[in-house]
DNA sequence: CACCAGTTGACAAAAATTTAACATTTACCT
DNA sequence: AGGTAAATGTTAAATTTTTGTCAACTGGTG
């Protein structure tokens, strides 16, 4: 299971995943690490060490095979499975979410949108109809929903998660600009749009 | 020109701005880095080390004034000066970041939202009008705008942001899901939200 | 069919980051 | 006013991450 392989890795796959799959999209059928290093501007040693955390996907004197080592990431990010998601919040980002058909391709199911407000309440964003907060629970086990997108002001995201946990959902999504308290087991990836601004605020400072 | 300070330094800074905002708001007036790794869930010690990059804001047998250390790290992130950016695509997520009140808080000023689709020019969101992309550079340099915030499609971006380069831009807040061509000195923060999702993915897998 | 250029996987070295330890300083209490 | 507990800033150690190196291997070529 887990191998105690490094977020800093992982965090990496994607990008590889990304660019493997416009390779494949090119026709190209195989690269070097040294190829693709110059492609992505990292290093091929990097790129070697990475994939070489999940076995060999090359082999020496051809490099690796684009179709392959594009559909064996794919598989140790998981994207062969589905997922069936919820966002809690329909505003103005949880309806760009929604509205997002790329998640889909990737098995991520949109299977339901919450809000409080009852002026969103049965408004439909692509097909899907707003719910209200009330039958969350039944909702989430008859759909094995696991994974939930909070698009909901910090105010209440906290308790909200608490509740959710208890309903059976295994992982957030987490946009509010607030630390989810979870219990162990339970994943939280964070989208915290404000700290990425702040980052990019820093950076600018000291350049100019 | 506080250089060399490392980016993994730069990514917990808003953070701890967002912690102290709160302790703050509590009428906290001074906290030990021990409290504060107990609330924040990390280390003391990299407390004490991250805000000794930035000289020594605590004192020895009282630990940090909340209100004095609030401030001192707002202003390293750059939030006592005002930006002025642009929003480039005023789709889904253009219109949710244009509507979200919080950015100019911080110093974020939304001067103005472009599109190129001829249905959304003319709408307006919150008060700001969506404009043709024709007259860019013009507005750009008569604005000062320095930061771009894209949120279009990853056909477009980056052909755009050669072209805002031009106009005069020097960063972007790069929702794409492409990397960006810029030359040296440009800056480039990128939100790529199908990676993060794609974490989520992986670790989802390694617990089940 | 043998050679050569090119490439990986593995290991080692280097760099960066995080954690620990501690001397020194300060506030607070009696 | 002095002693004590508490806290920082700083240095050192440990750990993690990245980069460099090279032997072993492969496919293509003459």
């Amino acid at each position: 299971m887990d191998k105690g392989i490094s977020q800093a890795v992982i965090a990496r796959l994607p990008r590889y995943f990304r660019y493997l799959g416009e390779l494949k999209d090119q026709g190209v059928e195989r690269i070097s690490s040294q190829d693709l290093s110059r492609i992505m501007k990292v290093t091929a040693s990097q790129i070697r060490q990475d994939f070489n955390n999940f076995g060999g996907f090359g082999q020496q004197g051809y490099g690796y095979n684009v179709e392959y080592l594009y559909s064996e990431i794919g598989k140790i990010l998981g994207l062969n499975q589905k997922h069936q998601l919820i966002i809690i919040g329909a505003g103005n980002l949880g309806q760009a979410l929604a509205n997002y058909v790329n998640f889909e391709r990737r098995g991520f199911m949109i299977a339901g949108i919450f809000d409080q407000n009852p002026d969103l309440i049965g408004k439909k964003i692509r097909s899907i109809e707003v719910c209200p907060m009330n039958n969350l629970e039944s909702f989430i086990r008859e759909n094995d929903v696991d994974i939930a997108v909070l698009t909901i002001p910090k105010e209440g995201a906290v308790l909200v998660a608490e509740q959710l946990v208890g309903y059976g959902i295994k992982a957030f999504w987490n946009f509010a600009h607030v630390d989810l308290n979870v219990p162990e087991g339970i994943l939280v990836e964070n989208v915290h749009l404000s700290e990425s601004l702040m980052k990019l605020s820093y950076n600018l400072n000291q350049t100019f």
